[in-house]
DNA sequence: TAGTGGTCTAGACCACTGG
DNA sequence: CAGTGGTCTAGACCACTAT
């Protein structure tokens, strides 16, 4: 009918796929439905179990359905997203003690974990050695891992560098870092956190990273590498945050300088 | 021999692509060289011809690998990364006439090309209508739909909603908007951007966005969700950026709130 | 033309889930 | 136990690329 319908010359397993994602932006099949089997699938199409698996495998990759082993296939519930952002290095959130993650778990009704991985000197990756102006060469950083759960569900993976210079023999060597943890310390040593600049990019996980953040296919990771900046504009202090993209997005509010007006005074 | 190895129990399929990832990971395949063949690999590890193309499916969904139609399957190339991001919105920008596009890409010595697909008066959808402050039930809004290009390669799709009884008879109906493009007109219509929200997620795309972006399996996007607000704090534009997340990134520099110093006076 | 990936078939066995 | 997805086999034909 339709003059450039794409559907005619369409092979058979992206033919189950597109009908299959009809069923389910018309409601038909509504999140957490459960799909037909593969089986059921490939004698209504006529085709073999294989190809409507290819069905299925397409809409996974895309992100809309979520097989699970000897259960079924089954359309995937759109999480409500936690939202980190500029505020995630305000100084008023660690007046307040809570984390902008323990806020923002309390106010979704989760319980908040925060795993303490690791804490190493280390040679730095050259994307950290760069922005902290450090040398890749030696063991110039020090490393703290953690890992971050909402109700014991995996949410992020953060990863911070500091000179090992200027963290050598503190408490940033420690678990508990202190009052207003690192920042806190990092104060003391001279560093006023004026401004940050945040990098963001988008990308499939590794397979490291799909098993620490149990990922199922289709899933993203969003990362993050994020620096701060003193009152002199020296950098400080380097985070790689990865979040899971299916639970997690970013929130940035800043103000847009202002021209000045040509009729003022 | 290492106790906790994952190896042994594993699916020829995924032990295969482990070895393909590590020969890459040593750069024993380096980027942009081509892999065996699926019947070469096949061979090689005795398996059937089916089970190397799906090492090679899983390479492809973590965005290591790409499969060229009647080529061969090659390694992918890391991209240079275009970054918009907070000055996209600076009064700077407008001032110069480039657009953070065109400088960008100026910057990579590539052409920049914008097309104006569509004006069209549209019942906003849901997100918009929230953050715009407009009915989701009428035809409420302008939308304006543009595609930018980078060599003739598609980087972002670009949807700009605007309230109608605004636009209505305005140069903000028009491809070409007048000077300072659309934000120009705004202000003449009373609203000075005063702060943006960004609201970032990622996601992978859709049939349609995959074929406009012209994405290879494995590459996901970056959603941008812009909200102008004026003078008096009120929404008056919103815009959903879709990136081509292998290409694009994004950076954010901004200024930290400090705290009133307790020893000044 | 030969070599590549893209798709399909028909069957098999395994691993996981639930009654 | 029956039903589900996960994986594999051995073969076939098609579509695209290069020579």
């Amino acid at each position: 009918m339709s003059p450039s319908a794409p559907s005619p010359q369409q092979p058979p397993s992206r033919r189950i796929a597109e009908e299959l994602r009809k069923r389910i932006e018309r409601g038909e099949l509504a999140a957490g439905d459960k799909l037909p089997s593969e089986r059921a699938l490939a004698e209504e199409y006529g085709a073999a179990r294989n190809t409507a698996r290819e069905a299925v495998r397409i809409l996974a990759e895309q992100g809309l359905v979520t097989a699970k082993h000897g259960k079924g296939v089954f359309v995937r519930q759109p999480q409500r997203l936690f939202r980190f952002g500029s505020d995630r290095y305000s100084i008023k959130n660690r007046e307040t003690g809570l984390t902008p993650f323990r806020l923002e778990a309390k106010r979704q009704g989760k319980t908040a974990r925060i795993d303490v991985l690791s804490i190493t000197r280390e040679v730095p990756p050259a994307d950290i050695a760069e922005r902290l102006q450090v040398s890749a060469d030696d063991a110039s950083v020090v490393h703290r891992e953690n890992h971050y759960f909402a109700d014991d569900e995996p949410v992020q993976i953060v990863s911070t560098y500091i000179r090992w210079g200027e963290a050598q023999g503190t408490l940033l060597m420690q678990p508990k870092s202190g009052p207003n943890g690192i920042y806190g310390r990092l104060e003391e040593l001279g560093h006023v956190m004026t401004r940050v600049r945040d990098e963001i990019s988008a990308r499939m996980p590794t397979p490291h990273e799909a098993a620490l953040l149990d990922l199922l296919p289709g899933v993203p990771v969003l990362e993050v590498l994020h620096t701060s900046l003193d009152q002199n504009g020296e950098p400080f202090e380097v985070t790689r945050y990865v979040h899971r993209a299916d639970q997690t997005g970013l929130l940035y509010e800043l103000p847009v300088e202002q021209p000045t007006p040509p009729e003022a005074q």
